[in-house]
Order: C-alpha cells, then sequence, then structure tokens
RNA sequence: ACCGCCGUAGCUCAGUGGACGAGAGCACCUGGCUACGAACCAGGGGGCCGCGUGUUCGAAUCACGCCGGCGGUACCA
C-alpha cells in the first residue's frame, strides 16, 4: 500500500495549512503498517511545473538570495508571491514563466542548477520539523520525477481514444459523467493530471500495491476523481484501490482564508515551538522535581503531542478554524490527557516489583470500572480496523481518549499498590500493565510520544 | 447554474454497520490533594441533533427536498 501525503511546496516555509496532510497521513502509514500492510510512504512534492516558471523568473529579475536557511527560504516565498501576482497581471511575465517551466522541463542547465537549490534548500529546512512531528518518508518522488514518464501517458490516451488534441495543440479528456480536462498544454507543457497520471503508472508498474491513498485537501476531489477515472478508462490499475482521504483547510480565526500576503499566516515552526513553551510552562509548574533536560524533553513530547492529537481526533473533513488554545489545549479531550494517564499506569508499576506483573488472575477484576477497562482493551483491534476501513486515524484517537478516561476513574476507585489483598493488587497491576502498553501503542500509531513521566 | 463537503449544548467537536430516555472538552457554578502524580476526579445548569417529508418496530444516523456556510467547476497546483 501507498500512502502519499504532506507533499510540501518547494520554496516555501511548511505552514498550518501542511500540516494536516502531514499528520493525517503518519498516522495513517503508521497504523496501515500496524494491520499488516507493507507500507511506502511517499512525499509527492511539489518540484515541477509552472511555479518553477514563476520562481525562475523571479530570481533571474531579482537575483538568487544568499544563503540555506529558513532566512532566505522565506525570502523565496516573498519572491514567489509577488511574481506569481505579477504573472496575473502581465502577459510578459506570464509568458517568461511559461518558457521558463518548459526549459526547466527541457532540460535547461541554468535552470537545473537554479531547480536543485531551491529543492535542496527545501527539504533541508524542513527536515527538523519532519523529525519532531515523527514523520519519514520510504521515497520522496516528487513531480519532476516524472518529467520523462509523462509523454507515454499523454499517447496512451491519445492512442485510446479517451483523449483528443485540439486544433490549438491541448490534449483534452472527456470522460462520461466528468468535467473535461486538459492532459497536455497548447504549448506542450504538461498539467497537475498529466504528472499524477504518470505517477500512478509507475507505481503501478514499480510497487503493484493494493491501494494508493492521497491524503490531499478537500479542494482537490475534482481533480482525483477526474483522474482516478482517467486511469480506470486507460485501463490502468484495475486491482488497485485509489482512495483521496480528503480533508478540510485551516482558515484564520476570523473565518477568512490564511495567507502570508494577509499577514495571518502562521508558519509549522511557530507552531510547534508555541506548543512547546506552553507544555513547557506547565512542566515546569508540575514537575518541578525533575531535571531541567527531562523536563525539556516532556514539553516536546507533550507540546508537539497536543498539535498532533488535536488533528487526529475529528472528522478531517471538516474546515477548521485557527484558534491556539484549542490547537494547543494540554487538558481535556487532549494527547497529554492521555500522556498524562499513561504515565500514571507507569508511575504505578515503577512502584511496584516487577515480579507483580503479568501474575494476576483477571477473573477478581469485577469491579465497574474495571470491567470498563477490560471491554476498553477488547475493543482497541476494532479501532484499528476501523482506521483501516474508514481511512481516518479519528477512530483511534476516540479510542485512546475514552480509554484513558476510564483508566482516570478506575486510578481514582481502584487503588492497586495498596489494594485490599495481594490477589486484587496483582491483578490490578496486571490490568495497569496492560492499560500502559494498550495507551502507549495507541499513541505511537498516531505518531505520538508517549513519555514514562509527565 | 452544476457538483462535493459541512450544519449536534454559549464555543470547539464526538457519536451515523443493531446496542439504554442524546455525549465530551472549553467556559460557568459546587465539592475533592496527610498524593498508587490535581496536566486529575465527582456533581450541576445548558441541546425543536439546520428545516420538512419519507423508509423502519425504532432515525442525530438511511432516502428525497429545502435553507444556511464553505469549496470546486479544461491550458495553476
Amino acid at each position: 500500500m501507498l500512502v502519499e501525503y504532506s507533499s510540501p511546496n518547494m520554496a516555501r516555509r511548511m505552514h498550518v495549512g501542511h500540516i494536516r496532510s502531514t499528520i493525517i497521513g503518519q498516522a495513517l502509514a503508521n497504523i496501515m503498517a500496524a494491520l499488516g500492510y507493507r507500507v511506502i510512504s511517499d512525499s509527492h512534492i511539489g518540484d515541477w511545473g509552472k511555479n518553477f516558471g514563476i520562481l525562475l523568473t523571479a530570481i533571474r529579475h531579482e537575483g538568487r538570495p544568499t544563503g540555506n536557511d529558513e532566512a532566505a527560504l522565506a525570502i523565496l516565498e516573498g519572491l514567489y508571491a509577488r511574481y506569481n501576482r505579477l504573472a496575473e497581471e502581465e502577459a510578459t511575465i506570464d509568458q517568461e514563466a511559461r518558457d521558463w517551466s518548459l526549459r526547466l522541463e527541457q532540460g535547461d542547465p541554468e535552470a537545473l542548477d537554479l531547480w536543485r537549490w531551491i529543492v535542496g534548500l527545501t527539504l533541508s529546512v524542513n527536515a527538523p520539523l519532519y523529525t519532531r512531528l515523527g514523520v519519514r518518508f520510504d521515497t520522496i518522488h516528487g513531480e519532476s520525477f516524472f518529467n520523462d514518464k509523462m509523454a507515454p501517458i499523454v499517447a496512451e490516451a491519445l492512442k485510446q481514444g479517451v483523449a483528443t488534441r485540439t486544433d490549438g495543440g491541448a490534449v483534452v479528456v472527456t470522460l462520461p459523467e466528468q468535467p473535461t480536462f486538459l492532459l497536455q498544454r497548447s504549448d506542450g507543457g504538461t498539467l497537475y493530471h498529466t504528472r499524477d497520471a504518470a505517477t500512478i503508472a509507475f507505481r503501478e508498474e514499480e510497487y503493484r500495491p493494493t491501494a494508493i491513498i492521497y491524503v490531499v485537501d478537500g479542494r482537490q476531489e475534482l481533480h482525483f476523481r477526474q483522474l482516478f477515472a482517467l486511469m480506470r478508462a486507460l485501463g490502468h490499475a484495475r486491482e488497485i484501490a485509489l482512495v483521496h482521504v480528503s480533508f478540510g483547510v485551516v482558515i484564520g480565526p476570523d473565518g477568512r482564508p490564511l495567507a502570508a500576503r494577509r499577514g495571518n499566516m502562521v508558519y509549522l515552526q511557530a507552531l510547534l515551538n508555541e506548543a512547546h513553551t506552553r507544555a513547557r510552562a506547565i512542566a515546569d509548574a508540575s514537575s518541578p522535581h525533575l531535571p531541567e533536560v527531562e523536563r525539556e524533553a516532556i514539553a516536546e513530547a507533550v507540546g508537539v503531542g497536543a498539535v498532533i492529537y488535536n488533528d487526529l481526533h475529528q472528522d478531517p473533513r471538516r474546515t477548521i478554524a485557527l484558534d491556539w488554545d484549542q490547537m494547543l489545549a494540554l487538558q481535556g479531550n487532549s494527547a497529554p490527557y492521555i500522556q498524562y494517564m499513561h504515565a500514571r499506569c507507569r508511575s504505578i508499576l515503577r512502584r511496584a516489583t516487577l515480579t507483580d506483573i503479568g501474575s494476576g488472575d483477571p477473573s477478581l477484576l469485577t469491579h465497574p470500572a474495571e470491567t470498563a477497562l477490560l471491554k476498553a482493551l477488547a475493543l482497541m483491534p476494532n479501532a484499528v480496523r476501523a482506521v483501516g476501513t474508514r481511512y481516518t486515524a479519528a477512530a483511534l484517537a476516540e479510542w485512546c481518549y475514552e480509554t484513558a478516561r476510564a483508566t482516570a476513574t478506575f486510578y481514582r476507585d481502584c487503588p492497586t499498590l495498596t489494594a485490599p489483598t495481594p490477589e486484587v493488587r496483582a491483578a490490578r497491576l496486571r490490568l495497569v500493565a496492560a492499560m500502559a502498553q494498550g495507551l502507549a501503542s495507541g499513541l505511537h500509531l498516531l505518531g505520538i510520544a508517549a513519555p514514562d513521566q509527565l
């Protein structure tokens, strides 16, 4: 099974708009692997096309930014925004951008040189963010990778009569029940559909997957409907499930889209840092006895965990209005709550002796809080399987939270270390060990760390 | 205009293969640390589950229509 997610644009810093695909995709990849699929995670980076034409035009006019850090990337980002707007207003700039994107496709050395620099810069700036989020890719086959694989698809579509060439030279596809779309520009350049069609053909040949999962925002639903219909019409991917996991975009608190030029853009790094800072403040207040390095590590696990969980616990299709307090919530229905319950279980296990654990008799667990936990444990496989069939990690996030709540009640009503009898104590220890393992596994599958102590 | 998604408590959201008389978090009110860690727990107020019709023994959940919000609709991605 191949899972495509994150797929950031080049020459841009990752912002809250990218976080959803990244987080949802990684969780799905984790869970599909747990379900037994051999998962290939792929970031289909946007390193090709007309947007690069615009970038190259901008650099040609304004010069190449110095440095190889986030600051340089920010400058590129600004250049792109400005020239993208210019291209819409001035036909000469637009033409220049088209020319450059074509030169890039044709292997022009100058274009290639700048292209390599831009891609390298972007990937190196993004890398530490991925590390913090626990994200890793098996392959990064950007759109450029498919440059030489597109002509055959276009030819195939024409040959099969699925597509036709217009008088202007463009290749147009008309399928039943689908709006028509283009497979090739009139100047010979390729398009989004072309690249994605070539990508499917490649993946089909290369991996023979049972499914290809696209974790891409909902605005591209039509694109994928058309793409999948095209591939079916061509006779491709007959035995492959093609799935678009669609999610809603993140908008500003005012209900309007986030945009750099509107000044309300929130970058991923800033978001993670703020989450870390908030978690650190609470760690300092509630666990002053822990050494500095540990509190720092806990703050990272808790802060980043909160961000990840916030994205996973709700229906991905909803539009999310940016709300710092909600995204970074550290109480209630949040990752820290689940992490806390896990840590309390671990705390009990730390205080018990090893020989106590695993020898308990489960039939002694008859208190309502105990049976509730046993039921919760039994439901975990269902939750994981639901993710596999519904393609949403929310089912598992929900399980983690409900289970953590049941754990909290048990914690209050059923003392473990000071249980009434040694037999009950042993049984409860065994239960606590199971809960700790279940919660930790659930969190790990979601891509969230489960520290032994907060 | 057409297509898609969403519309559940003041706010943010769970719940839609059969399973109590509809749930959680935040906010508000009340109570609980001489600790298996209070990043917690217990309790309270607060809801024509957008509206209507239909299917069914039974509908927040399924079907159809309507209203509202958002998104998309060939040479950007």
